[in-house]
DNA sequence: GGAGGAAGTCAACGGTTGTTGGCCTACACT
DNA sequence: AGTGTAGGCCAACAACCGTTGACTTCCTCC
């Protein structure tokens, strides 16, 4: 009955334990910030002895760095219509922001952790400027950085300092406000 | 000589160390935000023991409600051609933020701080709401939620993350870039 | 010139943090 | 049944934090 061949790595219970960690400081982080987010308070989320997180993943900062190694699987920019290059853009940036906290937990830390200011980096490097690279503008770079302003900046009032009329927005009028935007940084001719 | 009359508070030799201590404090916080920034290296940078942090501010707390105790003089909204006030905007935005580093750790500290986030909440209702309702329309606080996202994203990739094609970017460059997105926020119709 | 108070230093406190090592428990395998 | 081992807890360490109170130094004013 229970089927199948045997699974190479056999589900052992650590794994739930070690799931339950991850989870409890995806939210810890996100919410405190690095520094106020204890090892501890981790812990007992997870419910368990903070020494065992110190087994799973070595130190606070190995931790941090397992929370935040995640891929974010940008849509190729081949495949989309240039015209609305803005509206996919906005509306993905969107669901990749409410699917889980791990931006939200990138961002809270990034900004006073230098580790998670370096993962952004990453981020921005590798995702955002070959991004911008398709549309032949030589100054794809800064364009990317455009962009990540606009789009940083929507998270930063909307999900960080939660400013109530940005709280308030609906997915289509953040598409509706900030896709134009990002159209015209990504495809205008320079100033 | 020494002339006029007696200053009402004459000046003490510990205004200068209060200085001192302010100064050290605006660094310390902007770089290493809230929790990193402790009173010892403040104490250490200003030259003096970290116990008078305690004598002249009362606490680390109130330390820092007296860093970001300032004003940030808006331009008056009445006064600016409507056509252009998103060069207006994004202009002073600018030397406001490179005046000294008051701004940069209001954002710095307001991410992980809710006593920061409550600042700058302030300075989002008191500064920005009001000069965005100048241009007559009805959702004012959305559209100044709007510039604000635009703004203070700049603020972050420019300033606090630094990404390198942000940093390179020319205060004409910034304005000229900006400008429309700030000027459509405010006064273009609803979407 | 002596007194008084402000400016500053020093050492220590209680609490919290990340981290470590020893011990117990329960399950898997022969 | 017996044993090895992975999973988990407990107690403690050293370091560092904000904060406090007692002590010294130096200027100022009568």
């Amino acid at each position: 009955m229970t089927s199948g061949a045997e699974s190479p790595t056999p589900r052992r219970r650590s794994d739930a334990t070690r799931a339950a960690i991850l989870e409890a400081a995806r939210e810890r982080f996100a919410s405190d910030g690095y520094e106020r987010a204890t090892v501890r308070a981790i812990a007992h989320d997870a419910g368990i002895d903070p020494s065992m997180v110190m087994r799973y993943f070595g130190s606070k900062e190995g931790l941090f760095a397992a929370v935040v190694d995640v891929e974010l699987d940008f849509p190729d920019p081949a495949g989309i219509d240039p015209d609305s290059v803005g509206v996919v853009l906005v509306r993905h940036f969107l669901e990749l922001w409410e699917r889980d906290g791990v931006l939200r937990t990138l961002l809270r830390v990034g900004v006073t952790n230098s580790a998670g200011a370096d993962r952004l980096q990453d981020v921005f490097r590798g995702q955002l400027v070959p991004a911008a690279r398709s549309f032949g503008h030589p100054d794809a770079e800064r364009r990317a950085a455009l962009v990540a302003s606009q789009m940083l900046g929507m998270a930063l009032v909307r999900y960080v300092l939660e400013l109530d009329p940005a709280v308030g927005l609906s997915h289509d009028e953040v598409v509706a406000w900030l896709a134009p935007t990002v159209q015209r940084y990504l495809t205008a001719e320079g100033p």
